[in-house]
DNA sequence: CTGAAAGCGCTTACAG
DNA sequence: CTGAAAGCGCTTACAG
């Protein structure tokens, strides 16, 4: 009752249940968790008992027994952007079923706010951290190297000796240039963001080598902002005034945004997307990736499966595990739609 | 250290600050809360010992104490979404402050992964539970109606006698509307959701009040997707086969999306955005409304600040204050971009 | 002005 | 097979 001020009755204490079902707390609680030994009528009989009165151990006593307290802090930097939300959800999914809950911590790029949350996490005895934000080549700003506590990073800077997780970006342009490859595209241009992102460089590198590997010529990549209007800017770099042998019939650009642009941009110069250009984007993000016209092919980063690792390895960390340091990288894959032509499959 | 498996020190406890400092552990909690009386000598004596070993109380064994974990849990069903972000956000600033972390969690559509949540929540004693998700007129699948600790709605359908936070969408078509009225434009159409979302109704009749006001005609609301395509679709039905007069100089939108498929529809009948037709959005996602041509006038929601509101107003029932049951409308505004002509200030 | 005691709600050796 | 005792780390009356 959110606004109804009638005192309501405390939780049920085991201590009640154990006097209800006439025996003793200690014997109680040993039934509840199937420890000690007892006839299997009375552990059965305190169980009954439990159930009917509602009870549900109160999880800060066990954790101040067991120093566990079941809870993990989730550090970010990316509230408003679209990496976390799936990263998020997928840290948590990995974590429910273990009885594990969450702690959302918003540090934004605030060293004091993440001071302050990285101390309540403490205070409040997270069994670990997971540290996460909007890229991978800046660190969050906190330091998070000397705790007591195990650390998982992912899809943020992770300290030196440290468990980090990452996408595989080098593996996922690969992907959409061998696409662009198997299609039968010879001449790719890549459109990319900034050259400040490392990932900027990682993708050009595969981007390279995936076409001395199949003897075709590479562009020197395109780099800009990771904005639609940079797709239409690089365009116009691309064609204007060139003749036909010299355009582009395939660009892989650096996230949707980027080709969103160039679809766009490629229409209104009456080019046939993906009769005449095929176009693949990055981070698969739906909304705009179902809304280009094509619907846009792009490389999916797996976050959510990211977040399930990170997860994961971070409660067997907490279990005890030993886990060798350094960067996992994780595989994207390639969500095929309709702007390469000939879709595998469709 | 993450994946270092040398054994880290158990934390400081406050027996240890009181032997160190020469006293009980009684006085030794009395000097560090401010509690008691004891010579301010002592107390800074003890205050000093404190600082010097690193000792942070353990909020485990206090909350079991007082009785109150500050800690809430944060409800959603809008992992993927764009609604639940700032509004988090804002939630976790406002509670931040105070001391108090937020569980996130993600429930999704399924009553099962509710129920284990609240029960996690409820186990681990949180103060209070916000709930919230992706539309307003939608009830997470879990009841939360009769919890012994406080609830607050905010973005989702509220329990009947519960406290709601809502923005008021109605007031922010007035401000849509009443945009165009002050600019001049007279036949002003809309284009919205589909018909099964209440914020569609309550935008439409809104719409209807303030050209009535005007006295200016009011056109059947086109109800379609939440879609550029449905944008697209739009623009057609309102301006194929008509003559000039009939059709509008000004759309206002139901969201962003499709008032990018509305003004990119219009770009390529070769009608002029905002010379000849204004065009206004709702949700300013920034993403979006920047990213149109020309940038996108929209209406906010301030879901960040909705977010705090239902932060603070968790905070006080926490606290003991009553507050009267029922919804809070929170104000939207209108972010003046380029779509509309002659922006204020602009 | 300071400390011994009881207790929050549980678990876990240890006796009987 | 079951229970009394001690204890997790802290706080708060209550004595002295």
């Amino acid at each position: 009752m959110s606004s109804d001020a009638s005192p309501a009755p405390p939780p049920v204490t085991l201590r009640e249940v154990a006097s209800a079902a006439g025996v003793s707390v200690a014997t109680a609680s040993k039934a509840l968790n199937g420890q000690g030994r007892m006839t299997a009528e009375t552990r059965e009989r305190i169980r009954e008992t439990a159930r009917r009165l509602g009870f549900r151990p109160n999880s800060l006593a066990q954790s101040l027994l067991r120093k566990r307290s079941f809870t993990v802090g989730l550090l970010t930097n990316d509230t408003y952007g679209r990496f976390s939300l799936p990263l998020m959800a997928g840290v948590s999914d990995a974590l429910v079923d273990a009885g594990v809950s969450v702690f959302l911590c918003n540090v934004e790029d605030d060293p004091r706010l993440g001071q302050l949350h990285v101390d309540a996490m403490l205070d409040k005895r997270v069994d670990g951290i997971i540290a996460t934000g909007k890229r991978i080549d800046r660190h969050l700003p906190i330091d998070l190297s000397n705790l007591r506590i195990p650390v998982i990073y992912a899809f943020t800077q992770p300290d030196a000796g440290a468990i980090g997780f990452e996408s595989d970006d080098a593996g996922g342009a690969r992907l959409a240039v061998e696409h662009f490859c198997a299609l039968g595209r010879r001449r790719i241009a890549h459109v990319s963001g900034p050259a400040s992102f490392a990932v900027v460089h990682e993708r050009a590198r595969a981007y390279r080598e995936v076409l001395a590997e199949h003897g075709l010529p590479a562009a020197e990549p395109l780099l800009g902002a990771w904005s639609e209007g940079w797709g239409h800017e690089a365009v116009a770099k691309l064609f204007d005034g060139k003749g036909r042998a010299e355009t582009p019939d395939a660009v892989f650009c650096g996230n949707d945004q980027i080709a969103r642009g160039v679809i766009d941009a490629l229409r209104e110069r009456g080019i046939g997307v993906p009769e005449e250009i095929g176009v693949i984007g990055f981070d698969n993000w739906e909304i705009v990736a179902e809304a280009t016209r094509p619907p846009l092919t792009s490389v999916d980063m797996n976050l959510a499966t990211l977040g399930r690792e990170a997860g994961l390895a971070l409660l067997s960390l907490v279990g005890g595990q030993a886990a060798l340091p350094g960067i996992r990288k994780l595989p994207c894959r390639l969500v095929v739609r309709q702007s390469c032509g000939r879709p595998v499959g469709g």
